[in-house]
RNA sequence: GCCGAAGUGGUGGAAUUGGCAGACACGCUGGUCUCAAAAACCAGUUCCCGUUUUAACCGGGAGUGAGGGUUCGACUCCCUCCUUCGGCACCA
């Protein structure tokens, strides 16, 4: 029977045999290659979308192929099962989130397995699983046991409408990374995890990945942790209780520059200024009241003169002190010294208050841009005292080593990056494992008392406090050091965390004892191939770096980096826009698998782009890929058709000659399909390829023979990677045992690649005037002659001189005339 | 503004180290099969001009965002610019 006949109940059939038979199932095997393929767990949203398609069919072509290579491959999934949509569901519809999710879990689950992935269900994940969230908090003990998690009142991000409040990560560009709102600022107090102190590691690691994730994601994080190296300078301030105020500079250079000092309105210098200044007063009362996301898009700098002057410790110079509102509390010192010959800000703010602008860099070479705008680049330094005539970078050095050595100043980092605000006001995620007992204060819960259980019985309002706040009977408890009363925190933690190692746990996802053991995870992990999107560039992916290197300091892991290589698989658009149920493109993997089955929509999502570049929904394509997947089932057809029956009397000669033609291609396609793969994971250049060898067996005089069947059967391997229940099928249809998907991965054979003859281009002039056909390695000499023979490059040449003749060898001719 | 990625036929996209631009598909055109349609199969398909009764064939020219450069030869390397997408954005 064709395919196309009953296609969808021979997916059913073969996947309901690959699960029955386990063939996926993996073990530590010390003795063997270990490759670990993680693609990013999805939330339970519902029902699984393109993009999750995409990327769990990348994830299952590259795992198959390092299979079939002869590593031990490891690819398992599971579920980002807490988080906020489920509360929300739960409000709506009046359903347990725990009920919602797991739900949605099993339909999703089903999805999944309708497309033919090759995982390891055995060692599936859910997050929201006590026997997970419960090292959540472990983990969590072992951080606030070294310092690494404290607890501060700090103006954090707050969503509005998700009613609770976000990480700086989750805040980007200043709009909730889930639901888009504006955030709002708010004073709260809340629990943060010092990945600060991390930052020069992460930065660092990236040596380890440089050859090995997109560069594009590297910047993004480089830029997100921002490092800047500089100095703090004290400021003396005249006739003022408020004795110093510290400066961070990057520019120490340019410190003789200096000729105003701004401070952020949200410092405590401007606070007490106001008190006895009524129009300072005013001018900070209007600008706090704006929220901060607006001061920033404002593109005018305003400000109000303090009425106080600091003197410069390097020249004793009074300045004058203003405030201003492009000077930001959130980094550095929240006070800058200001040199508006050398910073475009600092200029157009002297400008309109009419404050000095004093040159102290001069270019190396070429003009200054100054008066016009700011000199920002580095120079000579002048006007600068006994520092003229150093160059920029000895300047900061040397001025750096006056100031440290008059204690006025010293050298120092900032970073961008911010704490990791953990804290959520929200029921669906891990307990934070703390106690605020009256007596002893803030403690951790002991470790043999975890997990520290979600209650069920909840009412969620979403009014953005926790819903546990109101389960008495769970708030209330009592303290394991002194016996009193103790309530319990009610916040949980951000879900992040639960995705911060997730692929350590997958190794060991059934210990009881430990969050894993590391006689498994060292064999396991790294990460050898990652596939997400790049959306988790400064979020999943710093969050998860930071925690491996937790791990490591723990000694819970031998490598610095969890994932090696890291994919990022573009979007799936349609009308070139990303898929999206508000605007209305969608299509659902459900009616294309439906429709077509699993294996023409893997089909068509490898073939239609490269992987890590976007890609268009075409109807078209799809039918293309469908009527590919029906031409080799065809092929197959043919064969056991021909097969037997005796080959038409032919020319010795001839068949020889067209059998190592076609061995000669293939083995040249499969070089080619190799490559592909192993390079760049370039799938739609490999499927290219299985169509053309496809091709060619159509096309083959002699297709029947054992030449032609060799090549057919590797083809249905090959293609098992793309297309596993059509390959299966077929695979069982020319009498193989199961599994294809358990055979080796065809090897190509460069002595097969056999190429006598050559056809090579002449070029005239670096233009193509012509093409011959020579033996391979014909001497130069009679190469010339041959091509002097040809009409179409007589009459070009027609007397005209020839200067020099090009001769690339077995590949290409060009004749320079005058 | 800064950083990153990218610009190739009607469309998606190919082109190891600079060496035949447009692989493989989609679409379209024509044909075979059919009462007809679908499917399948075969042929053609970058653009412009010319030769030609039309077509085939042949000949000439242009062509990888634009303009320069290096080179016997540039989609590929260098410079200047434009456009699109993504990230960051008063970070001192």
């Amino acid at each position: 029977m064709s395919w196309q006949e009953n296609f969808l109940e021979k997916e059913l059939f073969w996947q309901k045999k690959w699960e029955e038979n386990k063939i996926f199932k993996t073990e530590v095997k010390l003795d063997k290659k270990k490759f670990y393929c993680l693609v990013m767990f999805p939330y339970p949203s519902g029902k699984i979308h393109m993009g999750h398609v995409r990327n769990y069919v990348i994830g299952d072509v590259i795992a198959s192929y390092w299979r079939m290579k002869g590593y031990n491959v490891f690819h398992p999934i599971g579920w980002d099962a807490f988080g906020l949509p489920a509360e929300n569901a739960a409000i709506k519809h009046n359903v347990h989130p725990e009920k919602w999710t797991k739900n949605n879990i099993q339909n999703m689950r089903d999805q999944l397995k309708r497309l033919g992935i090759s995982y390891n269900w055995d060692v599936e994940i859910t997050t929201c699983e006590p026997s997970y969230y419960k090292w959540n908090q472990w983990f969590f003990i072992k951080m606030f046991e070294r310092g690494l998690v404290y607890k501060k009142k700090a103006l954090v991000n707050w969503c509005p409408k998700c009613q609770t409040v976000l990480a700086n990560e989750q805040a980007q560009q200043g709009v909730c990374w889930r639901c888009d709102n504006i955030v709002e600022q708010k004073e709260l107090d809340q629990w943060f995890i010092k990945i600060t102190e991390y930052a020069e590691k992460l930065l660092d690691g990236h040596k380890f990945l440089e050859n090995n994730w997109p560069p594009e994601v590297l910047t993004m994080q480089k830029n997100w942790i921002g490092k800047s190296e500089g100095a703090e300078i004290k400021f003396a301030v005249r006739d003022s209780d408020f004795n110093e105020i510290v400066v961070f500079t990057t520019r120490a250079d340019t410190l003789f520059g200096a000729t105003f000092i701004a401070v952020a309105p949200e410092h405590d210098f401007s606070k007490l200024v106001a008190k006895n200044n009524f129009k300072v007063a005013e001018y900070l009362n209007k600008i706090l009241k704006k929220p901060l996301n607006e001061r920033k898009l404002a593109k005018e700098k305003t400000g109000i003169f303090s009425g106080f002057y600091g003197i410069n410790p390097i020249n004793n110079e009074a300045i004058p002190i203003y405030i201003a509102d492009y000077v930001l509390m959130e980094y550095g010192t929240g006070a800058i010294m200001c040199v508006p010959a050398h910073d475009q800000r600092d200029f157009e703010f002297a400008k309109t208050h009419n404050i000095t602008i004093r040159e102290v860099i001069k270019p190396l070479s070429g003009t200054t841009t100054l008066p016009e705008a700011a000199y920002e680049l580095d120079g000579i330094m002048v006007n600068s005292d006994r520092f003229s005539g150093l160059s920029s970078y000895e300047g900061r050095i040397k001025i750096i080593e006056y100031l440290e050595s008059k204690n006025l100043g010293r050298k120092k980092i900032y970073y961008k990056l911010k704490d990791w605000l953990i804290s959520r006001q929200r029921y669906w995620g891990t307990p934070i494992p703390i106690i605020y007992c009256e007596k002893c204060g803030i403690l951790t819960v002991k470790e043999e008392d975890l997990p520290v259980m979600l209650p069920q019985n909840v009412h969620i309002t979403g009014t953005g406090e926790s819903p546990l706040k109101y389960i008495e009977e769970w708030v209330n408890t009592k303290c394991h050091k002194c016996g009193g009363n103790a309530k319990r925190e009610t916040d949980t933690m951000d879900t992040f965390v639960d995705s911060s190692w997730y692929y350590a746990r997958y190794c060991d996802s059934k210990n009881d004892k430990e969050p894993f053991d590391v006689n498994i995870t060292n064999y396991w992990l790294p990460v050898d191939q990652y596939i997400g999107g790049i959306e988790h560039a400064c979020m999943h992916l710093i969050y998860s770096r930071f925690w491996h290197k937790f791990m490591y300091d723990l000694g819970l892991v031998k490598t610095e980096e969890p994932f090696l290589k890291l994919l990022t698989q573009g979007m799936v658009t349609l009308g070139g826009v990303a898929m999206s149920k508000s605007r209305g493109n969608i299509v659902e993997p459900d009616e294309i698998i439906s429709k077509y089955g699993a294996d023409t929509t893997r089909l068509f999502i490898l073939f239609a782009a490269p992987p890590q570049k976007q890609l268009e929904w075409s109807d078209k394509g799809v039918e293309g890929c469908w009527r590919f997947i029906n031409r080799v089932d065809r092929l197959v057809e043919k064969f056991l058709e021909v097969k037997n029956k005796k080959q038409l009397d032919t020319e010795q000669q001839e068949y020889e000659k067209e059998k190592k033609y076609l061995l000669s291609e293939y083995n040249k396609l499969l070089k080619g399909i190799i490559l592909d793969i192993e390079k760049e994971y370039q799938f739609n250049t490999a499927i290219a390829k299985t169509m053309e060898i496809t091709n060619l067996l159509y096309s083959y005089k002699y297709f029947g023979d054992e030449v032609s069947e060799k090549v057919l059967k590797e083809l249905v391997v090959i293609l098992s990677l793309f297309t596993p229940h059509l390959s299966e099928e077929l695979w069982y249809k020319l009498g193989e045992k199961f599994s294809v998907r358990k055979t080796n991965f065809p090897e190509y054979n460069e002595d097969l690649i056999i190429e006598d003859k050559i056809e090579i281009p002449i070029e005239i002039n670096g233009k193509l005037k012509s093409k011959i056909l020579v033996d391979k390695d014909l001497p130069e000499e009679d190469l010339k002659r041959i091509i002097l023979k040809d009409t179409k490059i007589l009459q070009a040449l027609q007397n005209k001189k020839i200067l020099k003749w090009v001769i690339i060898k077995n590949k290409l001719v060009n004749i320079v005339l005058e």
